[in-house]
DNA sequence: AAGCTGGCCTACT
DNA sequence: CAGTAGGCCAGCT
């Protein structure tokens, strides 16, 4: 027990939905004690690379169709739709919150999660404001909480872009920021964002 | 535990 | 406009 963790030592089981979406694969990760969504993958265009991407994260996993509807939720924000998700919806455990490993990094992290899933859809605000709402001047520091964001998506870090109004970089890359910001109603000109 | 590394920002060409 | 050097700051090894 006072031994490191090595990779497999904390066997936690995890329940994974797949759905498909036209040509696009999209799963949630949910934790089966407490039924809360622990991960959202970016979809993928084929099923062996998100499988392959779920199986890289979590060494025990288990398939079910049971959180389909999820998923099927989840693909509706990828559409543009309106997020009918809560916040206590997802496990915000922190990795460092008592002997807990969560998804969350740490606090900072949650913070600007926090106020980034408060971001209307249509609209964006910049790393830097997001920053300034923590009281803080770290705005590389929240690019960095929304690279390691554990609920794209649902919490919308492509909505999050730079002070120029510059796309910014996403984990699902920039095109699928800048379709999913454009679904989303948002103005773009080139690499830019237009604010009204 | 002292660097290193970013989904950044600003000021300058 | 576009590109970039240097500055920032929290987390991560």
């Amino acid at each position: 027990m006072g031994k490191k963790n090595i990779i497999n030592s904390n066997p936690k089981k995890i329940m994974i939905s797949i759905c498909r979406a036209d040509d696009l694969f999209f799963a949630v990760g949910v934790s089966p004690e407490t039924e809360k969504i622990v991960r959202i993958f970016l979809p993928q265009s084929g099923r062996e690379l998100l499988d392959e991407q779920i199986s890289h994260e979590f060494t025990h996993f288990e398939l079910t169709e049971k959180y389909n509807e999820v998923v099927r939720n989840i693909i509706k924000i990828y559409q543009g739709q309106k997020n009918e998700f809560e916040m206590d919806m997802l496990d915000l455990s922190t990795k460092k919150s008592g002997k807990q490993t969560g998804p969350v990094s740490n606090d900072f992290d949650l913070k600007a999660l926090h106020l980034v899933f408060k971001i209307p859809r249509g609209e964006v605000k910049t790393y830097k404001e997001v920053a300034e709402s923590m009281e803080s001047r770290a705005w590389r520091a929240v690019g960095s909480a929304m690279a390691r964001n554990p609920f794209p998506l649902v919490i919308p870090c492509h909505r999050v872009v730079r002070s120029d109004l510059n796309l910014g970089n996403y984990g699902g890359g920039v095109e699928m920021k800048r379709e999913l910001l454009k679904k989303e109603g948002v103005k773009i000109k080139g690499q830019r964002v237009i604010r009204p």
